[in-house]
DNA sequence: CGGTATCCCGTAGGATACTG
DNA sequence: CAGTATCCTACGGGATACCG
């Protein structure tokens, strides 16, 4: 690695890169949540709708999918009735999600930090006198 | 804290945390490669312009405005003609980007190791006979 | 050089209803 | 329980033109 955290080439610059897709569905809205929910273990589907407040049901159905398409999630139905459905992180998918808390952390600590000292609206730099 | 990685208490799963709207700028989809771009120090807008490959001036207009009000970049205006803009992050982007890095280079392993063995399209999840 | 203003579009995302 | 189907809106985002 040439500098500190280490990126490759920097190839996120270039517009083709494919990266680009798959750090955009990773930082997606529901999908940083959805990653997060599963880092203690599998979830059903109703755990996820139920601890990801606001998602709903069409959000979370495509989020799930596309991460089982990109191999970050495990799908696993048994054909019980009524139907029990549990989603994992694959490997690909604890990789990314280890790398996802840090930054979800940092969020939450900012913006209690934010909160507690003050209260500024971020909207304008200074308040006007 | 009580587990790996560190989530204070989980907050960002409530539709209120007011954490879910910085993840959401620091996440977006040129948000991320603004900062990443800044990591290495203060750059001018046309700088960015050129090297955040697709961007349009209007989102790296507003990109950078969010920043700039959140606190995490800077912008230092030289009134010189022709106009020097400088951008460079504050100590709390400094922060953001180091949680971020580790991600970007993630997508960027893990588009090229998808791409080495195989490029099995990901839309399906096996190859159609 | 470093931006704003304007128009326009696609898709992320939401609400509700229905189904295996 | 675990979804799909449908309709609808809001906003992210792009292209172009123009200004200090």
């Amino acid at each position: 690695m040439s500098i500190a955290g280490g990126l490759p080439q920097g190839e996120v610059f270039s517009a083709d890169c494919p990266s680009r897709r798959l750090l955009g569905e990773v930082t997606s809205k529901w999908g940083v949540l959805v990653l997060v929910a599963l880092k203690d273990g599998p979830m059903r589907w109703s755990g996820l709708l139920r601890r990801i407040q606001g998602v709903s049901e069409k959000m979370l159905a495509r989020t799930l999918r596309s991460f089982e398409a990109e191999g970050l999630v495990l799908r696993d139905a048994r054909p019980v009735v009524p139907p029990h459905v549990e989603y994992s992180l694959t490997p690909a998918g604890r990789e990314v999600t280890e790398r996802l808390v840090p930054l979800v952390a940092w969020t939450e600590e900012h913006a209690a930090r934010a909160a507690a000292h003050g209260e500024r609206s971020p909207a304008g730099s200074g308040p006007r006198p």
